[in-house]
DNA sequence: TACCAGGTCCTCG
DNA sequence: CGAGGACATGGT
């Protein structure tokens, strides 16, 4: 008996409700148009960075490191490229690694000033977007989870995000194997599910929302939707 | 206090 | 390849 990813979807569909991802980062304060939107090229890229941010950190930290980017209007490839370092690093410091981090930012804005121009937002041509994905790819500091969040939410493409949520999820309840690859669970729902953005969207975001409260890293709380 | 948070890179066997 | 360590802040 195989459960169906499309089931588990809608389970935690019918708990969580909407969740409208990525999440505002600004809380819609600066950029009020920001919310369920379509994201201007300004927005795309605060979500790319953002995605680099939120490595192994909480959101909310994350969050902090692009309000301080914002309040000195840094939110562009070019003022990445061309600031202080000092006082980048003093903006992302809230984020931590902010080293890395601030090395791995520039490298993806000069990847974006080069590439982004000719990034055809919303298609849904896979070979198409497996070449993108692998151009972003060699951005030094960008994996495969954090291509894969720059695809689906600041390029509007198709390609389904897999965290350490969902790798606990699927391995807990569903018995997916501990040691599965990224790139074969990544398969398995981009193979079963229809290549429908918003679902992409919608799942990864239930999956974070699925592991911050109720299927934890220590423990899966009884009120588990998936239970 | 110790653990955890929406990873990734580098090194070594 | 796969395991192990480094990277760092902020919340509980």
């Amino acid at each position: 008996m195989q459960i169906r990813l499309l089931d588990i979807y809608e389970k935690l569909h019918s708990s969580y409700g909407i969740q409208n991802w990525w999440p505002s980062t600004l809380e819609g304060k600066t950029t009020p148009e920001y919310h369920g939107k379509k994201p201007n090229n300004r927005m795309r890229f605060e979500i790319a960075l953002g995605a680099i941010l939120t490595q192994n950190t909480t959101w909310t930290n994350a969050q902090k490191a692009i309000t301080n980017l914002n309040a000195h209007a840094l939110i562009s490839p070019g003022k990445i490229l061309s600031h202080r370092k000092e006082i980048l690093l003093e903006a992302i410091r809230p984020s931590g690694y902010y080293n890395q981090k601030l090395k791995n930012l520039i490298n993806l804005s000069e990847w974006w000033l080069k590439h982004f121009p000719d990034v055809i937002v919303g298609s849904k041509d896979t070979k198409y977007i497996d070449n993108v994905r692998e151009s972003v790819l060699t951005v030094n500091g960008v994996g495969p989870e954090t291509v894969d969040s720059i695809l689906l939410y600041a390029f509007d493409l198709p390609s389904f995000v897999i965290d350490t949520y969902t790798k606990r999820i699927m391995t807990r309840h569903y018995s997916f194997s501990p040691n599965i690859k990224y790139e074969t669970m990544r398969d398995k729902f981009m193979n079963e599910l229809p290549q429908d953005i918003q679902l992409y969207k919608e799942f990864h975001a239930l999956f974070v929302e699925l592991g911050k409260n109720h299927c934890k890293k220590s423990i899966c709380l009884p009120s588990c939707p998936l239970r």
